[in-house]
DNA sequence: TTCATGTTTCGAGTATTGTCGAAACGACAG
DNA sequence: CTGTCGTTTCGACAATACTCGAAACATGAA
């Protein structure tokens, strides 16, 4: 079932639109974006836009929270999180691939941590 | 550019048997795997198999070269380094997320390092 | 209650993708 | 050259996904 979810949340992320919905939200942090803004940022339809949020949602690698008239959308990170560890998962062999990915995870800390508390 | 490439890598992983080839090739190793083992492995149509593997290829997440009769395909890793980056780029805005991913990748160099010698 | 605003659902048209049998191709052995 | 084996290409059908106008729904303000 494991793999599954992965290929739903890779196809879900396959789509020009829905990546950039997604990295966008990625780069939001937690407390995320409202549809409406979205929507204006990467210039969609209100119902094509929405068809998306609901595929992105709905693979689990999006949460939508209503606040009163807005509903705001943040990523998943720990589904993000399974998502690569999953294709990672054995890589070659033990051998040293994937030096991008390590070093960015060890310099992702670095500044600004603290500028935005959350909510 | 980049966004593109990124999307129809994403795309081409968002394919049950598509991921499951792609995985199969990831923890080959470089050596890579014939199609036909593939096509054995996976218990896929030569025809259909065909068409997956030229998808990945097309992409750029996996390479064939001929040898003899055969055609071996091998991950690229390299390219699939540079998807895991695009995807984690900015990620959090400095947080801490993606915990599994950092600890998969420091501990990935751990066991039978050279029990198979790349070629 | 009435209205405005933000978002989703419905529906229908268009386009893209996946599957696989059959035929073709390329490399090698005899 | 002929046959065989591994793989790809062709072609056609079936299935799925995308887009977006219009209508519906929900929330909060007046």
């Amino acid at each position: 079932m494991k793999t599954k979810d992965a290929t739903s949340r890779l196809a879900a992320l396959g789509h020009e639109k829905r990546l950039s919905v997604f990295r966008l939200l990625v780069q939001a942090g937690p407390q995320g974006l409202s549809a409406g803004v979205i929507g204006e940022e990467l210039a969609l339809a209100p119902a094509t836009l929405s068809f998306h949020l609901a595929h992105l949602s709905r693979v689990g690698l999006i949460a939508g929270r209503q606040e009163s008239r807005f509903i705001y959308y943040a990523a998943d990170y720990t589904e993000m999180d399974d998502l690569l560890a999953f294709l990672t998962q054995n890589c070659c062999n033990g051998g040293s691939c994937l030096p991008k990915t390590m070093a960015a995870n060890s310099t992702a800390k670095r500044r600004r941590a603290s500028t935005k508390p959350v909510r």
